[in-house]
DNA sequence: GTATAGACCGACCGCTCGGTCGGATAATAG
DNA sequence: CTATTATCCGACCGAGCGGTCGGTCTATAC
């Protein structure tokens, strides 16, 4: 019997956090199983323990990222109460200081490529970029309720408004040279601004 | 002797376009060299003869497709005369039917997952994303020189317009359920339309 | 004719990695 | 105390892969 009744809690957040590092470091394809044992102070059959197989244990990894990524989120754009505000408040996803941001990106480019091939990794991907589209709409549906913007398309803002925050960020984080952190948050809060302008003057 | 002396040119484009399929396919992690030995016609030691090792061959493959699509995108923004249509004639990219757009997506997100850990993937990546901006830059400096658009910094602009291109392009391609043609079409087109706006009223 | 060299084949080698399995340890149950 | 069960270890296995290498074929050179 477990000398600690959350043993298994423990363990599991341990192995997924050494996962998470050992993936943003090395990539999906070149971490070894061996790398994250090491990583999470654990034997081979020690981790087979908790996670059966690779692909399982990945699985976990990508959920709870997403999760934890998710959830700061909708924290950070809590403490706004003005609907712009809010729509522009996921900057600490371009702020290069910050360990999410670090680890989240060589996690999240990978986790796209093996979802281009594998559907259930797709399914993950839909399902969170749901959350965060129904995120962003209640900030629009705000704004329109407040008066503060007209007859606008929550689905469709929210959709145009979170891309534009992923392809700044893929250029951020992949092509640093070419575009700094001031570069992406002036072009984030221009290309926001200038669509909701778009959806209220041409619906 | 080779009895064709373009004979090495050939087996070469055989080679890439052989890799590019069963890379788009599979996924740069899944894919072997048998795999593309099968796809090519060619044997082991045949593929060897031509390019040495797998990291040498895939290099070419991506510095190949770049350039494909580099250069599709140059011809078909050349056929137009307004700079706004020529900021926005990359519209193919959202076209499920165009086997560019098929194979591209698959192509384009390992190859970024890569990047993300290997600096000489990293170099291309950034060379690719100059191209554009490059391509980008010209036409709406010839909107500047028309008077078009006016006091707009091309280079910022270029960039903002080539990160939306990206953004819409990765939802659209992996989460065609929340993220249709024409959606991809109307955001990239107000996307555009109100970043040159904000650059012209706020510079 | 013979010699030479490019083009290509495919069996083979060596290595890596994911997964397994018998066993050790320790805490609890009875 | 013994029996049981959760936890963890690490040696081992087997499959798959990239790369090699001796050999074959063919066309040119002489």
């Amino acid at each position: 019997m477990p000398p600690i009744v959350e043993l298994e809690a423990i363990r599991k957040a341990q192995i997924l956090e050494a996962s998470l590092k050992s993936i943003a470091t090395s990539g999906c394809a070149n971490v070894t199983m061996a790398d994250i044992c090491r990583s999470a102070g654990l034997s081979k059959g020690g981790l087979a323990h908790y996670y059966k197989s690779k692909n399982e244990l990945f699985l976990a990894v990508f959920e709870e990222f997403f999760k934890r990524i998710f959830v700061r989120g909708k924290l950070t754009m809590a403490q706004y109460s003005d609907p712009l505000d809010k729509l522009l408040s996921f900057s600490w996803l371009y702020n290069a200081d910050d360990p999410d941001a670090l680890l989240g990106y060589p996690v999240l480019f990978d986790f796209m490529s093996i979802a281009v091939h594998d559907p259930e990794y797709r399914r993950i991907f839909h399902d969170w970029v749901n959350n965060w589209l129904v995120l962003l709409k209640e900030a629009v549906n705000e704004g329109v309720s407040s008066g503060q913007f007209k007859n606008i398309d929550a689905d469709v803002a929210a959709r145009a408004i979170s891309a534009v925050y992923q392809g700044i960020a893929t250029r951020w984080f992949l092509a640093p040279e070419l575009h700094s952190t001031p570069w992406a948050l002036d072009t984030l809060r221009r290309a926001v601004i200038g669509l909701l302008d778009s959806y209220q003057n041409q619906p």
